[in-house]
DNA sequence: TCCTACGCTAGACAGAGTCTAAGTCAAGAA
DNA sequence: TTCTTGACTTAGACTCTGTCTAGCGTAGGA
């Protein structure tokens, strides 16, 4: 993670207490909070910190490219840093676990160019639904 | 479209002004309106139509099966009357349109067993995004 | 025609996110 | 080290989407 903050730093990002800790808390695999839950965790460790800041920080590793905003159910979008190796999700269904997740083979392909409508395409975004485990035995 | 009104009579259904408006305004393809407009569109045929009366019946409608709800940009949700022909979403990322499209070949196929962890998988959403013929050109 | 349970309305409320004005401070310059 | 300045942060108001409630209205059966 502090190769973020380095990789950030280098791009002229002024480095205060704020964005560090809200970075920090984004840090690890399979980390998908929502901006509450980042904004929960970072005022644990430095309480004074705003929503405001949570937002603005966040949109600003989103446009840097650093962090992925995930929308899997509607209400409010969750931020994952794994950001440098391309994925997708599956999301469970009953809890709302999410998973980061690798489908085999060129999922843009599967669009015929008889079904793009003239459109450039550029991106695919899939979300796999089920149960986990655990919903799926109780 | 008189074809829903008559299924959703078969099922008990009673059939109010307000409902009968709702469910026009959603006729045709590729129509994915957000409850707002939705509401807009209803309310210049019967002007007092009441927002909580849009929700709720959108929201039969969705439990009923007959429309699908669309979340491609975290903003407000859009419903899609396309409810009994599987199909997927194409997005522009500029000007937001959409189209319905069919992918070829089987998508929950493409995520293999050891990416499931554990979960019964069972649906796929895809979202692919790129620019219209539009925004490509201007 | 009458009844009544279901549907409708206005408006309050809630959650997520954005914006603004004023104060604060990181980091380069001297 | 101290100064300076513009970028950053804050609190809180505001917007947008969506939900809920209490009381009125009405579709459709008897």
């Amino acid at each position: 993670m502090s190769d973020l903050l380095e990789r950030l730093r280098g791009r002229g990002w002024r480095l205060t207490a704020q964005r560090r800790v809200v970075a920090e808390v984004l840090d690890g695999d399979h980390v998908h909070l929502t901006a509450d839950e980042v904004h929960a965790r970072a005022a644990a460790r430095l309480p004074e910190i705003s929503r405001a800041t949570v937002y603005n920080t966040l949109g600003e590793l989103v446009s840097l490219g650093e962090v992925i905003e995930v929308a899997t159910d509607g209400r409010a979008k969750r931020y994952d840093p794994n950001a440098h190796r391309p994925h997708q999700h599956l999301v469970c269904s009953r809890c709302g676990a999410i998973r980061d997740v690798h489908p085999s083979g060129d999922l843009l392909s599967d669009l015929p160019s008889s079904e793009r409508f003239g459109f450039t395409v550029s991106e695919v975004e899939v979300t796999y639904r089920g149960l986990c485990p655990n919903c799926a035995t109780a």
